[in-house]
RNA sequence: GGAGAGGUGCCAGAGUGGCCGAAUGGGACGGUCUCGAAAACCGUUUGGCGCGUUUCGCGCCACGUGGGUUCGACUCCCACCCUCUCCGCCA
């Protein structure tokens, strides 16, 4: 959520970064928030000074009752009695406003950075940087939906029978190699400085509006109704959330924290082809790195977060590229966002595994993340995150890219973590 | 699930109708002392919103949340949320 203070004092800097995503009534509820927030702000400042007054007044009558006054008290307790009457008037109004406003603020996306490419759908977005090359296979080769099968390492319809579709059971080496993978990024993770956490994976729904995924986004994820939980969609909220209502004292600053979770997405309403296999699933595991930084430094870590997850996919050999998201294709909370997508050799299409993000100060301000600057000013921070990695598409993708007619090899960085080198 | 206790500032904790945005202790920060440190002593230390003559002044709000009583609520009443302890169940 954008502070109205910055709508108001940044107008045209906002309308045009909206315009860059697309975003349609960008102009129309940017003055809409301006002009409610004006009414808010005469009606508060009239409900203040009436305040003011009763306040005193009500003193006063303390004063005449102990100086035995009780005739100058009561026509003064009149008095109070039908100013109070116009303060709750304008206090409705006031709540009226800031109801409307509230509103109005949670439907307005994040402003893009200046350096965000214009653009409306995923074709527009920049390639910005390219890695590996894309493997020949051989003749017989298959799609990860057929390895599996072949090799017995993830069963579809075991899932099916005791939950339901998206929900696959891993077994035997195709257990293993999860167990590796999470292994291996966690590990990874805490070279490059993070915390390890291991959060719980449902949240409440205070976790839910601090990271946005709440009132927006509540049909995507699973609601535990009986104890009004949420089942997380990412780590990211949980871990984020640890520093909702925190004033974070300057020198733990940047924060780095890394967690693996099993995530759980709805995903009401995606079906077909491309979303075969392990290529969209309703629980699947992520490990998960966010950072909490002062406004000056959140670029130079966004990019240091992306090469993070750049030298993962580059140790487990995997060819990928790096799109730097345009306007029209980011998050609704990003100002800017890189995208990491692997070649699935056999399904020959790139396949998103990572999306790297600043927030700047939009979570922040839901969460009320702040720290004390040198002034001992209280300011809001940045927040980023970023996968690394999820783990069916980077399977996937290991599976496809490195068949051979003997068996499936693993990379060479993985070896100790799965204590085998083929899947046969 | 049953019974009880409780939610106040960075922490502990007092406060049962006006003198309370809040005693006291601890922590942190600044200062005095010291070659330096410790101790001691002195001082500072919640956040949000609004207005103005905007490194400062004034006002409003907040003692879990929402309502109520009252001229006046941390204090009284109602509802809800949360935490802790004991019992039960249990990996």
């Amino acid at each position: 959520m954008l502070q109205v203070q910055v709508l108001r004092e940044e107008t045209n800097r906002v309308i045009e970064g909206l315009k860059k995503r697309h975003f349609k009534d960008a102009e129309l509820l940017v003055n809409e928030a301006i002009e409610i927030d004006k009414n808010r702000r005469e009606i508060q400042k009239q409900a203040d000074d009436l305040k003011a007054k009763s306040n005193s007044d009500s003193k006063k009558i303390g004063e005449l009752m102990k100086g035995g006054k009780a005739d100058e008290a009561n026509i003064l307790k009149g008095q109070v009695a039908l100013d109070k009457e116009h303060i709750k008037k304008s206090e409705g109004s006031l709540a009226e406003f800031e109801k409307r406003l509230q509103e109005i603020l949670y439907k307005i996306p994040n402003v893009p950075h200046p350096n965000v490419p214009a653009g409306k759908a995923a074709e527009d977005n920049a390639t910005v940087y390219e890695h590996g090359s894309v493997p020949i296979l051989h003749a017989a080769a298959l799609p990860h939906w057929e390895l599996i099968k072949k090799y017995d390492i993830i069963d579809f319809d075991l899932g099916v029978k005791i939950t339901g579709a998206g929900f696959p059971v891993y077994k035997g080496k195709g257990a293993k190699l999860q167990r590796a993978l999470i292994n291996f990024f966690l590990t990874e993770a805490e070279l490059a400085g993070y915390t390890e956490i291991q959060p719980p994976i449902m949240v409440n729904e205070a976790s839910g509006y601090g990271t946005g995924q709440l009132p927006d986004k509540e049909g995507q994820m699973y609601f535990v109704n009986e104890d009004g939980l949420y089942l997380i969609p990412t780590a990211e909220v949980p871990i984020t959330n640890l520093y909702r209502d925190v004033i974070v004292p300057e020198e733990t600053l940047p924060i780095k924290n890394a967690g693996y979770t099993p995530c759980f997405r709805r995903e009401a309403g995606s079906w077909g082809a491309h979303v075969r296999g392990l290529n969209r699933l309703h629980q699947f595991d992520k490990v998960e790195v966010v950072q909490i930084a002062k406004a000056e430094d959140s670029y130079k870590i966004l990019e240091e977060m992306a090469l993070h997850v750049q030298g993962l996919l580059e140790k487990l050999e995997l060819p990928y590229r790096k799109l730097l998201l345009c306007g029209g294709d980011m998050g609704f909370n990003s100002a800017m966002t890189y995208d990491m997508e692997v070649f699935s050799a056999a399904q020959q299409r790139w396949l998103e595994v990572s999306s790297v993000s600043n927030f700047e100060t939009f979570q922040a301000n839901r969460l009320k993340l702040r720290y004390k600057n040198k002034e001992g000013k209280t300011q809001l921070l940045h927040t980023l995150n970023g996968s690394a990695l999820a783990l069916p598409r980077i399977v996937a993708a290991i599976l496809e890219n490195n068949q051979t007619e003997d068996g499936i090899k693993i990379p060479e960085a993985l070896r100790r973590y799965t204590g085998f080198d083929w899947i046969k």
